[in-house]
Order: structure tokens, then sequence, then C-alpha cells
RNA sequence: GGGCGCUUAGCUCAGUUGGUUAGAGCAAUUGCCUUACAAGCAAUAGGUCGAGGGUUCGAGUCCCCCAGCGCCCA
């Protein structure tokens, strides 16, 4: 039930710029989109939100995305639903490292002592300043609170209907007790295990990277074809991009279809150089056609090294540290490194000893070229490498200890999750789908970083001070989040950290997607709602960008499957990008990101929505500004179609609708609403589909022809000119549907254009339009209840705009004024047209300041004679 | 190399299970101060639906093939 002021009032002149920071403090202070947590369960929308990257710039993608959600949930919420919209913000991980780095012009090295005086707050030119890791994460902090501020302020103006009391970070202390307590129970059920493995590896950024943060990138390489010997001493030619790997080459591989060296296999041929012992394996990763055909195996090049190094059960000869340069030392001779002559193996290394593997590889080519094992010109080859997506070197292979999610053995169920899950649009479903299909590994969760959430683990020490890492000590998860670096685990003393005997911190955080694959708990464990309710959860939407189905999408449905064996959604709305005004994609290295700020200040945020609403569900949108200025234009419309309507019905001595409803409906404002029944199912169907832009498209049509035709129409009537009193039921039928529909239609565009809407709202109704009911079809059925049905063949409302038209064009054509009289017009048509005309004939006299009408049925045929 | 999507008016896009003469907005053009709106309104013009072939009484829509563009995964 909408309750009604007794009194209207408007402004002169309609003005939307400034509604923003009007309306959004008043939604505020009111709780417009305060969450209730007394709802019982099945009148709950609940959405999780995606948190946005703070370090990262504003960028009119947020505007975007974030509108495509904002209109789904005030929709829900006009339903009837309490809407659980929280807001989270992702300060976690190497973005936010990076940017302190930049920002502050600061490194973090972690043997520094903290220092409690330390002030930063402006980059200091030139010189890059080393500080310990806690002043580091608290800098991280610092930067991340004033960035969350610069989102927070997008979003209010943008109208976002979040409840911000509800809100979490991915790195604060929830998070961090969230996080760690998923981790725990994934330790405690074996979904969560730690081993050595080989592991993809930044140099630069100093840690171990997913398959997911993975990109292939084509670079120029160089192919060198060089002299390996076979056991009667003829040689045996390989070629390849990376000679600084041949001291940790531990076999050669040939395809099992090659003929060419089918005889080798099972043979035995030496390295240049080291003169290492390699068996020659059969493997059908071995590209006949690649190169000669003939692969050395390194421990290790690329990941296809890694699959023969499992495959073929082959040893580990590892010299490429961390730090991406060779070891000081390769250990010839010994065990585990044969060589045929260690001495003259060990002389050489000492030429690549200690170097990155770049310099290493043009010591190495020296010295093959010397002793003549390099066969003719090296070849330019253009070929894929794998890079960490923010990294800027290619990735090494390095073996070492890492925490791992069990993935692999959840293919099945995780593809048969997809296919339960709602894709909007149903194509992204693919993606997903690929996606799992292709997984080879399971998900390295640890991160050799600072600014993260602490794996919370420590290990026991041996007599000598080895760690011990199957003897992880895990602390009760009463006490999370710890910080195994300054707390101390249970059972130990402090004192005994480091030491034989005693403890040592596991030194690494989580990856952020570890984090972030948890935004549903964490949302819910910031509300006041407990989880364990399962009154949020699972949710009901999932709002993303395209762009990170492999991670956040995917890495959430594998937590909530090992937590809970099922979705943690039934639907995923799925955003496009947004390309810059010339349909490219923006970057910033082309310079061509369109940042929001300025165009909410120049369009208003309704004009945005609306340009975001015509963005399709997955569908890539340029940043339109024509669109944008088209926003500002209905929003204006909007509120002149409403300043007239309610004008009119401010003549009548009681403006409350109710009140003032007619005994009588003419059969042109019976048509009306039938006009908006259809409408309202329409964008009410398009909407549960998650359409809003159809629904925008059917509201939008039927609103821009009431503005044409149906005020028009009415308009004289409605101001009772052409009747014996402004009281009659003609003019009360007019003004009671003019407030009626007008009611409707501002309902209709709330959701995408709720500041001009709310405004119009509070010139004549209490509360806020967006808590007011979606309208339904039932409304309009008691609106028109005991008015004259029509027959269902006469639409008088469609033919009235229909001659209005003819009209017009008479009018335009001969170049006169709209107001020009109608000497006469002759309508023909079939007998409905001319029936549905004749209940309509003097509104049409009115509008088109007709003079006389002749009307007969015959075929189709509107003449117009002007004066 | 595998997969997904796109190609319709000058631009940006709709077009449902095949069914009248393929629609909208913007831009263009011609007009109109019309007691809600000139930040407005009315009207006009503009398309062999990427190319070719096929199925059908009938294809923008279904099938085959080709080309170009974009994205995802190798």
């Amino acid at each position: 039930m909408i309750v009604v002021n007794s009194k209207v009032s408007y402004p002169e002149k309609v003005d939307i710029d400034g509604l923003e920071s009007k309306w959004s403090t008043v939604w505020e202070e009111s709780g417009v989109f305060r969450f209730d947590p007394t709802i019982p369960k099945e009148k709950i929308y609940s959405i999780d939100t995606p948190p946005p990257t703070v370090s990262g710039s504003l960028h009119i993608g947020h505007v975007f995305s974030y509108t495509h959600c904002d209109i789904v949930a005030r929709y829900k919420r006009m339903q009837g639903f309490e809407v659980f919209y929280p807001m989270g913000f992702d300060d976690n991980g190497v973005p936010t490292e990076r940017r302190v780095q930049n920002y502050y012009s600061v490194k973090c090295d972690p043997t520094l002592p903290y220092d409690q005086n330390l002030d930063i707050t402006t980059t200091t030119e030139g010189s890059v300043r080393a500080v310990s890791r806690r002043n580091f994460i608290d800098l991280c902090t610092k930067l991340t609170q004033h960035d969350e501020k610069i989102f927070e302020d997008l979003w209010r103006k943008l109208g976002l209907s979040v409840d911000w009391t509800i809100t979490y970070t991915t790195v604060g202390e929830t998070a961090r007790r969230v996080s760690q307590r998923s981790f725990l129970e994934g330790v405690a059920s074996d979904e969560i295990y730690s081993t050595d493995a080989p592991t993809l590896w930044d140099v630069d950024f100093q840690t171990a990277i997913s398959q997911a943060e993975l990109e292939d990138r084509e670079i120029e390489g160089t192919y060198f074809r060089i002299a390996f010997k076979l056991q009667n001493g003829t040689a045996l030619e390989i070629e390849t991009s990376r000679p600084e790997l041949i001291p940790s080459c531990v076999a050669i591989v040939v395809n099992p279809d090659d003929e060419r060296y089918a005889s080798l296999v099972g043979t035995v041929a030496y390295s240049p150089l080291f003169e290492v012992p390699l068996t020659i394996y059969a493997h059908p990763l071995a590209e006949a056609g690649k190169g000669t055909g003939v692969a050395m195996v390194s421990t290790f090049g690329d990941l296809t090294d890694v699959t023969w190094w499992r495959d073929l059960s082959l040893p580990l000869r590892h010299l490429v540290g961390r730090d991406g340069r060779l070891s000081l030392e390769a250990p010839f001779g010994e065990v585990g490194w044969p060589s045929k002559s260690p001495e003259l193996a060990c002389k050489h290394y000492q030429a690549l000893a200690g170097l990155p593997t770049k310099k290493a590889r043009e010591a190495i080519i020296m010295l093959l070229k010397e002793n003549e094992l390099l066969i003719g010109e090296p070849k330019k080859v253009r070929h894929n490498v794998k890079f960490y997506e923010k990294g800027d070197r290619p990735l090494e292979v390095v073996t070492s200890r890492q925490w791992y999610v069990r993935t692999i053995k959840h293919t099945e169920r995780l593809l048969q999750l997809g296919k339960e899950l709602n894709f909007v649009p149903a194509t992204m479903r693919v993606r997903y789908e690929n996606w799992v299909s292709g997984l080879n590994s399971d998900w390295n969760i640890s991160r050799q970083r600072y600014f993260g959430i602490p794996i919370p683990v420590w290990y026991q020490l041996d007599g000598h001070g080895n760690v011990l890492f199957d003897k992880p000590i895990l602390p009760d998860s009463d006490r999370l989040p710890v910080d195994p670096q300054t707390d101390t685990p249970p059972g130990y003393d402090e004192s005994q950290r480091d030491q034989a005997l005693g403890f040592s911190a596991d030194l690494d955080v989580m990856d952020t997607w570890a984090t972030s694959s948890l935004s549903p708990l964490l949302a819910i464990e910031s509300s006041p709602i407990p989880i364990k309710s399962g009154r949020c959860f699972p949710m009901d939407l999932r709002p993303q960008g395209q762009d990170i189905i492999r991670t956040w999408l995917f890495y959430t449905i594998l937590r909530s499957e090992i937590e809970f064996h099922r979705l943690p959604w039934s639907n995923t709305l799925i955003s496009g990008f947004v390309l810059d005004p010339d349909r490219k994609k923006m970057s910033k290295s082309k310079g061509n990101v369109v940042t929001p700020m300025p165009l909410v200040d120049k369009f208003g945020a309704d004009a945005l929505r609306y340009w975001s609403a015509y963005g399709r569900p997955g569908v890539d949108t340029a940043a339109d500004e024509s669109q944008m200025k088209t926003g500002r234009r209905l929003a204006i419309k909007i509120g002149n179609a409403s300043k007239f309507v309610l004008s009119v019905a401010r003549l009548a001595s009681k403006a409350n609708e109710d009140q003032m409803r007619p005994t009588y409906l003419n059969p042109i404002d019976v048509d009306l609403f039938i006009g908006l029944r259809e409408v309202i199912t329409n964008a009410t169907v398009a909407l549960d589909r998650y359409d809003y832009t159809k629904a925008l498209e059917v509201i939008e049509a039927f609103f821009w022809g009431y503005c044409d035709d149906y005020i028009e129409l009415v308009k004289v009537r409605a101001y009772g000119e052409n009747f014996s009193s402004f009281e009659s039921n003609q003019s009360l039928s007019a003004r009671y549907s003019l407030l009626k529909s007008l009611s409707i239609i501002l309902r209709f565009f709330a959701p995408f254009q709720p500041f001009i809407t709310e405004e119009v709202w509070s010139w004549w109704q209490l509360g806020s339009i967006h808590r007011a009911p979606w309208p339904t079809v039932e409304e309009i059925d008691e609106i028109i209840s005991g008015a004259d049905t029509l027959s269902s063949d006469t639409r008088p409302y469609i033919v009235a705009a229909d001659v209005l038209a003819e009209i017009r064009k008479a009018k335009s054509i001969a170049k006169v004024s709209m107001k020009t009289p109608v000497k006469s017009l002759l309508i023909s048509a079939e007998s409905s047209f001319i029936n549905g005309f004749e209940l309509v004939r003097q509104d049409v006299v009115d509008a088109g300041v007709v003079k006389d009408i002749t009307s007969a049925v015959g075929p189709r045929s509107i003449q117009v004679h002007l004066a």
C-alpha cells in the first residue's frame, strides 16, 4: 500500500543535477537499503558482490558491471525481497604490494626490524627505501584504506543500493580468520596438503604462481642446434632455445612414431661440455616436426619437462634458483650427478655459475662455439612462453615446498556443478567447462609474499635445526587469526623459534584467490546473520566479469564444493568488457582508459546507469557518450512528464488519487492500463531472466509513447475545458489515470534511474520509491475493475495514436505549427478501428485541433485537410 | 592448433520456436517557441541483413562452406 501525501509539490524547473549527493545521503540516513536480519530465508535475495581491487584505478567498467547488479538488487527489493547486498574490497596481495612500492618508493626487507616511528607520507624521489615487513604491511593497510574511500565515493554517487553496514576486505581480521579456518579444515579433511613439487616461479616477484595466473605470450627466441654425442661417437643434434639448461639435462626424448630415431630409444647419449649420460626415451609429447625431432629434458625448462620428468620418473638436477640465477656449484661426479668427466664438467660449469639465465645462455654459447659443438647459425623464432600475468620475464620452474588445494580429483563434480549453475548469458558456461576440463595440476596457494594472509602453520625442527615439513604444527581454531611469524605455536615457547628441536614459522602467505574464493563466507560473517543459519547461503547471485571465470568463479565453486558439497549460488550474471569509444580495448599503455567520475558529473548517475543498462550480459560495450546523453534526456523527460501530471492533478481540490477515484473510466484510459499490463508482464519476465536491457527497452518505448500520445490526447480533458465541469467523470477519469499510470511508470524506472525517480516520488509520495512494490498485473486489474470492458479487438488508445500521428505528419509536411487547426479529417478503416475511434473522438479532436470529422467503414485511409 | 562469439541503416545495437513491407536510439535532413519539456517536439530519408551454396511454399533466423574481427584455451 502506498501512502499518499495530501499535498503535492514540485519545482518550477526540473533539474537533475545534484540529485546524487542529495539522495545518497537520504538513503544512508534513512537506512532504506539496510538488510533486515530477522527476515525468513525465502524472502531473502542474496548477492555475492565482487570486491573490487582497490589498488587498481577506477575505470568506466566498474560503473558498467556494478550497475547491472544494482538493477537486479533494486528490482528484487521492490518485489518484496530483503536483499543481502554487501560490499567487499579486495586489498590483498601483489597488486597492493606493487602499488605501495611505487607510491611510497619502498621495498620490503624482511630482515629489518620494525621501526615504530617510521613516517613515510610521500614519495621520496629517486631512492628506494627498505622497510621491515611489518612497516611494509602498515603502509599497505594505510594506502588501501585511502583507496577504498575512493571506490566507496563512486559507488554511493552511482547509487549502488548496498548495505554499507555490511562490508568486508580480503585481508582484514574477518578475512584472516575465515581464510585460516577454511585452510585448517581443508588440511584436516586432506583437501589441502603440502608437498615438494615443481612450481612455476616468477623471479622478479619472487613467488610461486598458479595455473590461473598464467599467460602465454609470443616472444622472440633463438633456437640453437647443438651436438650431443651418441655412444658410438656420432653426433645427435638437438635444437633448444635454452642451452643454459644443458647442465641440468636429465634425459632425451623422441616421438615414439618417429622412425628416424626408433633404434636409439633405450640407448644412452652424452651431453656436450658436461658429458652427462642421458637415456633416450620415447614420449608422445616430443614433436617430430619441432627442430630435429629430438628434445632434451631439463629439470626444469618448462611444463613439458615437468610432464616428462613425472612420466618417465627421471632424476632431479636443479640448477636455476629462485633468483633466476644458476647456482654457484654443480656437483658433477657426486651422487645423482653422473658425468663421464666430472672435472671437465665442473670446469665448464664455472663459466655459468651464478649467472642469470640470460647471461648464462650467452656464456654457454661461447663455450659450445669454442668446442665446435654448435651447429650452423642460430635461428630466430617466435614461440609461446609462459608468463605470470603481471610479470615481465618468462617464468622459471623451480622445486619447492608449497601448499596445494586438491582440484584435479574434483573435476567431474565441478563440471556437473557448472551444469546446475544458471549462467547469464548461457554461452559463458563453456568458458567454465573449458577451464575445468583443461586443469592439469592442483591449486598452489602458497605465495612467497609479504602482504597477505599468513598460512597458519609452524614446523618442528630436528636436532640439527632442519625443518620437518611432515611435522606441521597447526593452531587451535579458536585462536585464529594467527601470524606464525609473531605468534608462538601451542606447546612451544617463543625462545624456541628457529632453534634446534624448536619450531619455525611457515613464511608464506596465501594466494589472494584463496581468500576471495570465500567471499560468500566473508560477507555473511561480516553481517548479523550467522552462516550456520543457512539463511544467506547458498546465495542467489554472483555478478562478475567474464575475465575471472577461471579464477574467482571457479575457485569459489571449488571451495564451496569442498566445504559444503554444493554450489555457492544459483545464478551468475556475467558482464562484458567496456571498450573505448572506438571499440578498442582500454589499457593504461594506450592511454585510452575512461575514468567514471567526470562522466558522472557531466551526465549524472542516472545517465551512466542508462548506458550501462543497454550493455547486455556478457556483451562487450563501448563507452558511448551519446548513449549517456540519451540517458540524461530520459531522466529529464521523466521529471518533466511527472511535473505535468502532478500539475494537472494539483488543480483538483483533492490530490489524493484514491479519494478522487471516479466511478467512470474513459475507454482510452482503460486501454492505457491494458497496454501497461502488457509492459508489466514483459518487463517482469525479462528481469526475472536477468535481461534488464529488454525490460528497459519495453518500459522506455511505452514511456515515450505515453508522453507523445497519451498525455497529449488527454491533456484537454484533464483540464476539464470541454466538459461542463472540471469535476466531470471524463475529467476525473483522465486525472485519475494520469496519476495511476505515473506511479507505475516511475516504479518501472526506479531500478534503472533511481535518482530522478526518487526525486519525483518525493514530490507526492511518502517513503522511498525503492521500497515501493514493483507493478503487478493484479494492480492493473484493480485499477480498471468496474470499468466498461473493451472488446478484444478494440484498442482506442492505439487507434487514437495512429490518427494523431497522421495529423502530425500532415502538419509537419505542410511545415506548419502543431496547433494549426485541421479543417477536415476523413477516416476510412475496418470496423474495429472505426469503433475504437468513435470511443476517443473527442480526445483526438482536442489534441489535433480538428474542426470536422467524417468516419466510415472501408479500406484503410486517413486524410487530413488543413485550412 | 582446439573452442566460443560477432558481422543487420553513416555509428551503436534489437530482431523469440523460420511467417506480412527487417526495427530502435544516435547522427543527418526538413520543419515547429506546442500553457510538462528548445537540455524540447514533429516529420523525412537511409538497409540486395559479411560472401557463396543448400533445405523450405517461405530464410536476417536452419544446414554447409569461405572471409574478416574479437575473446577463451593450448
